[in-house]
DNA sequence: ACCAAGTTGGTAGTGACTATCATGAGGGTA
DNA sequence: TACCCTCATGATAGTCACTACCAACTTGGT
């Protein structure tokens, strides 16, 4: 619907919004998150504050949106349906990493997940979309939600394997990036739940 | 240090303290937290906008303030030290909410649950302040941190007990608090770790 | 009675965010 | 080419959370 308008218009759209991210996060890292006005990233980006806010609904959204739920969902509802749950979670959130951390903007990905992990009104708001992300999981897992006991356990797998993504993110966001994601993801999920449930080893 | 003043001045500023946020939480949950300025908490409780400030730093600490972290703390630290991570993060945990929903003021715990699970806001910043009991965890553990894989594997563990939690708080709180919150604790780790992983059945 | 300290209240600000209206630049249609 | 219609942007004024800063009053000990 709102897509294929590729005119003109949309392509400029999306480059003034990329242009203010970019220049949100630069200033972030270099001044700090608080000390950062919306206002100065309006100067920065050589545009009006409304600009911003039409881009962007919140200050915390200029470092937190992504759409990687999607990606990881339609993983999780191609793989196997009758697999082990934690293997179908983990195997999804591996891919879509690899996916991610091969894309052109990795340097913003790991600038964003940095301010993220050290800003606690952001770290706040990261926490709260992984939850968002669970709730996606458990949606394409596509099991029946009429049992609660089932339900429950899908929760409960669900935000385990989100806690060791969110490990092994902080881990690779100390590291700068230098060591491979998806592994990472994989040792965090071997750790939590033991060697054989993740999957054959790399 | 700062408790056995306990003189008259210290007993009122406690109740000033309780009446504002009993006020806040209900005011917030009759007519939803975005709604309720910090104006109408302080009008509601009979202060004025500043004691409300001096008493709690933010708006979201009249729903969140809690010191749970330390009564879990001290139960892993005179948990054994050999133990397999998750049984003794788990024990912790259980033995803690026993004590926690056996309070006189279980009530309100149970309402500001509530509001935190359903306003995006608070349920932000209550996920990042179990990311800090979760460092809280790590510290109490006692294992050496100079080895970097001992702690991530620690890390990892302890972010997926908490994620367990998690899970169970919110079916806590879905069943009104008409469910033993210890048990569903007990359920969700053993729901992600295994029946056998958590300890002896209770 | 007197002083020190702690609790409270008032005022004036900053900054995030919203609502509303105005303007000018695409982009399809006659 | 001329005409709308849509949409991105901008400016203004306002609300609300939160922060100094200063003033007044109460309490507790000397």
């Amino acid at each position: 619907m709102t897509d294929q308008h590729s005119t003109l218009r949309a392509r400029r759209r999306a480059q003034t919004r990329r242009t203010i991210q970019a220049h949100a996060v630069r200033l972030f890292s270099e001044r700090g998150y608080d000390a950062t006005t919306m206002n100065d990233v309006a100067e920065a980006a050589g545009v009006s504050p409304m600009t911003v806010y039409r881009h962007f609904a919140t200050k915390e959204d200029l470092v937190l949106v992504d759409q990687h739920a999607e990606l990881v969902a339609e993983r999780i509802v191609a793989s196997p349906a009758g697999g082990p749950l934690v293997r179908r979670i983990g195997g999804a959130l591996i891919d879509a990493a690899t996916a991610l951390t091969g894309d052109a903007d990795r340097q913003l990905l790991l600038a964003r997940l940095q301010l993220m992990i050290s800003t606690p009104a952001l770290r706040a708001r990261h926490l709260d979309n992984q939850y968002a992300l669970q709730q996606a999981i458990i949606g394409a897992l596509g099991d029946d939600a009429t049992d609660p006991d089932t339900a429950f356990q899908a929760q409960a797998a669900a935000s385990a394997c989100l806690a060791a993504l969110h490990t092994a993110l902080v881990r690779w966001a100390e590291d700068d990036g230098r060591t491979d994601l998806p592994e990472l993801i994989g040792k965090a999920l071997a750790a939590v739940f033991g060697d054989d449930a993740v999957g054959p080893v790399r």
